[in-house]
DNA sequence: CTTAAATTCGTGTGCGTACACATATATAAA
DNA sequence: TTTATATATGTGTACGCACACGAATTTAAG
């Protein structure tokens, strides 16, 4: 292994001139310099990123600002697990990760979370711009002080984010779309069932439903598509009681598609006897989910791989921050398909990442 | 951050005690061992990864030992990505990836390039034991010199590996059988197409076949399953002949299987008016394939992530013997599902990760 | 009580780099 | 020529840890 010191040796210099040369720093004669850069080609010379890092002791603060997670609302743990997972190995590189979370209910406590996140004077963030209003008032203050930022999970159109990483919510509704296709007669119906009304056009719920109704359109199927909406999931017996009446009353309707994370919760609602002949696609693999996957009452899910996300967001940063690489615009997660038959792998893997920690 | 001399301060020894009851080399005092211990854990150290491996300064060398690859059989491409891409993260810790490649239809080259290998004195090695004689010299000469092994893509029992990782083929045929299951008629047949003869029983393709067959007895579902072989793919008019043959003589067969990893190479041969009424489930996402699946020739293709399953050989390696981190005797890569709505997202996240090396 | 042996612990060095600071040389201004 | 100024290069230290060596202390043996 070459080091400085031996370029140096060869070179007639000391390791300083040597590093100045590398780091293009300047204060290097033109000679001396062009006889450096020649033997640190013949020598195939590489940094040592160890010895650089740790000389370096680089103190880069990325700030995270997404939801908090609870018992209840399992879906942002994924993505906290992979941040966690990226910033342990990042830490390594003298990068610290801190993070902070607010209710995904609370407007006002999204942006009394951000001006907690903005006292320990970040380097960047990677976050997930849930609320319209606020996130401007937040993105004006981070232009402001020139801190790059991420979009996670959820794409906010119109801001100078370094990047969005997430699921492409639309096609991700045409995959429910072909799959629900692929597994029930020509002449079947099906339904899409929106567990919270009045919600933003942008929001993944409504794009999946609309990558799910394109679907059928773009390839010329003909297809009976029926929706009905709920005002959150508070109202059990009211759910139960409307949703059975519909599948009653339209019995060609064999396939669902529920396009948010709460599959589990429409389906344990709907009576037995009609359940057992419809095909269920639901999204994102939480715990409830994936036990009614196993249980057979859901056909496919269809993940985010939202860990993954989570990690990509905090090495992609550090990529950008450390070694200056510039991410794609958008970076879309791969839309995962799990079944009762391959579940077990994909939790099995998990697993390991998690305990990878 | 903690370091080893805030700990040695507090503790009022030397960072040379800490480091031996950190490493427990020996040498301390019980007492004194205890207090160390109590502020290690008060304070959360966690001993710098960078600082460690600059002064370790080890160098270890894993050989691989894996087939070729070329333009005709791509399938171990992506093993060797995945294979790179660790190596190069573990650079980093002072650990020397070198590669051997054989032919994997010639069982003397792979013998040859094991010798080859042996000449370089590697520390562990990564391998896949194609060859079932051969193979068992192999490891005879690994326990000698007590140099440990992981079986990658391929099982061998009866051996002392650190672990196998791979694919759960059995479990993938099943997966093919509930994607087969979900998308044809009740009354539908099914195929199986075997691209080899005579192959033995453990390879991965017959392991398919069988947990494919054993889907459908587990959960009881009457289905009459066809089979068919043929011996390579050299006499593609013959091998057409025969395949046309078989499903014009038999309307009611709507899904096929191809255990192996040249599904495309089959369906392209299919009549168009058959093709049109018959989904198909293949294995690997190889060139072929992944086009085959986009012209809709194909309905899913069950992907090995063999890449994930170069990179984890690597790491898992560099964990045994750097953490001595002792991983299970299996581990399984997920089966991933793919279709022509999500292909493009899994082929988006390939080229990232190839584009990183 | 002396000496040897074992136990316990401190010190110092090296790993390869980044960077601040010091020094030397050249150039320009006075 | 002298002094100031810019340019070019050398030196030293810190980064946090691993490990070898040796010193100090305790215990055992004679």
């Amino acid at each position: 292994m070459t080091t400085i010191k031996d370029i140096a040796r060869e070179a007639q210099v000391s390791p300083g001139t040597v590093d100045r040369v590398l780091h293009n720093r300047g204060g290097v004669s033109l000679e001396t310099s062009n006889r450096i850069s020649k033997i640190l080609k013949k020598k195939n010379f590489k940094i040592n990123q160890i010895a650089s890092s740790l000389a370096m002791k680089k103190h880069l603060k990325i700030a995270t600002l997404i939801p908090l997670f609870d018992n209840e609302n399992l879906f942002w743990k994924s993505p906290h697990s992979g941040i966690q997972k990226a910033s342990q190995e990042v830490n390594a590189n003298g990068v610290e990760v801190i993070n902070f979370s607010f209710d995904q209910f609370n407007s006002k406590n999204y942006i009394e979370t951000f001006k907690n996140l903005m006292k320990i004077n970040p380097d960047a963030i990677v976050m997930a711009p849930i609320f319209i209003k606020e996130t401007s008032i937040i993105i004006k203050s981070l232009n402001e002080k020139k801190i790059p930022f991420i979009f996670l999970n959820i794409n906010q159109k119109g801001y100078d984010n370094l990047c969005y990483i997430g699921q492409k919510s639309y096609e991700a509704g045409g995959l429910a779309g072909q799959l629900l296709d692929l597994c029930v007669f020509p002449q079947d119906e099906l339904l899409i069932v929106q567990t919270r009304k009045n919600i933003d056009d942008y929001r993944s719920f409504s794009q999946r439903g609309k990558g799910f109704i394109d679907y059928f359109k773009k390839n010329k199927i003909k297809k009976k598509i029926h929706q009905i909406q709920f005002d959150g999931l508070k109202n059990l017996k009211k759910v139960e009681k409307k949703i059975n009446e519909l599948l009653k009353s339209k019995k060609k309707i064999k396939g669902i598609i529920i396009p948010s994370s709460r599959a589990s919760n429409i389906i344990e609602l709907i009576h037995p006897d009609i359940k057992s002949e419809i095909k269920v696609v639901g999204f994102d693999t939480t715990p409830k989910n994936i036990s009614a996957l196993k249980n057979g009452q859901i056909t496919f899910l269809i993940s985010q791989k939202s860990f993954n996300q989570g990690y990509k967001s905090i090495i992609t940063m550090v990529n950008y921050l450390v070694h200056k690489v510039k991410p794609e615009q958008e970076i879309p997660t791969p839309l995962e398909i799990v079944t009762k038959e391959n579940v077990e792998f994909i939790e099995y893997d998990k697993r390991r990442y998690n305990s990878e920690l």
